[in-house]
DNA sequence: AATGCGATTCTCT
DNA sequence: GAGAATCGCATTT
């Protein structure tokens, strides 16, 4: 069984709940289809004292303002042109904050992430191209179909939640630098990306 | 109006 | 490991 997560899961510090988000399941629904995965790579953004968080300093611009909002909502923003970021918000409101989904282990609706991501169907994948699915923020997105129109969405909705399995799982947590982000001075070595160890779907291994 | 770049990915070498 | 793709959006002129 499933059971959704709430709004007291989030309501809590981005990196508490980046760390806590792994083994999770994300669960993605629409046009009848259902899209399982297992979260194994998060990143954590403190606006308050993160220089790599877009609304650090208290900035505010209308891409970002959903940082600022209540938690349990999606900030999807576009990146490179062609690409898109998925974060859930974390904290209380107007403190901005949230978790970047870096990853996931595919789980269900495998024909329809394979299709989302390569045009062709689970068992046509080459070996890399599986492995290839979902290990990073933007392959996620493309795979679980998510853009700009899920951005300030409720994750408390049928269409897009997260929940945890019953059941005991055990794996190893490794921290570590986050990515992209060498830019942020002091911050980009804040060790805020959390990633289940072992697991293949992670997107950047630490040597 | 013009400029510059990014919480990335893919395709080479 | 380097370079390209590609454009929304914030910042500067």
């Amino acid at each position: 069984m499933i059971e959704k997560l709430g709004r007291n899961f989030f309501e809590r510090d981005g990196r508490v709940v980046a760390k806590e988000l792994l083994g999770k399941i994300l669960v993605r629904k629409y046009e009848e289809k259902v899209l399982i995965g297992k979260i194994v790579e998060t990143e954590a953004y403190i606006g308050e004292i993160d220089k790599a968080c877009h609304a650090y300093g208290g900035r505010k611009t209308p891409k970002i303002m959903p940082l600022y909002s209540t938690c349990g909502i999606a900030y999807v923003y576009s990146i490179y042109g062609m690409y898109h970021c998925f974060n859930v918000i974390t904290g209380e409101e107007n403190d901005p904050q949230g978790v970047l989904i870096r990853a996931v282990e595919p789980i269900e609706g495998l024909d329809e992430i394979s299709k989302n991501r390569f045009k062709k169907t689970f068992n046509e994948l080459k070996k890399k191209e599986i492995l290839n699915l979902t290990s990073g923020p933007s392959k996620l997105c493309i795979a679980f179909n998510i853009d700009k129109g899920l951005n300030t969405h409720s994750i408390f909705s049928d269409g897009l939640y997260i929940g945890s399995f019953s059941g005991i799982e055990k794996f190893e947590i490794v921290k570590s630098k986050r990515i992209g982000i060498d830019y942020s001075e002091e911050a980009k070595d804040f060790l805020w990306r959390y990633y289940i160890k072992n697991n293949k779907f992670v997107s950047v291994l630490d040597k």
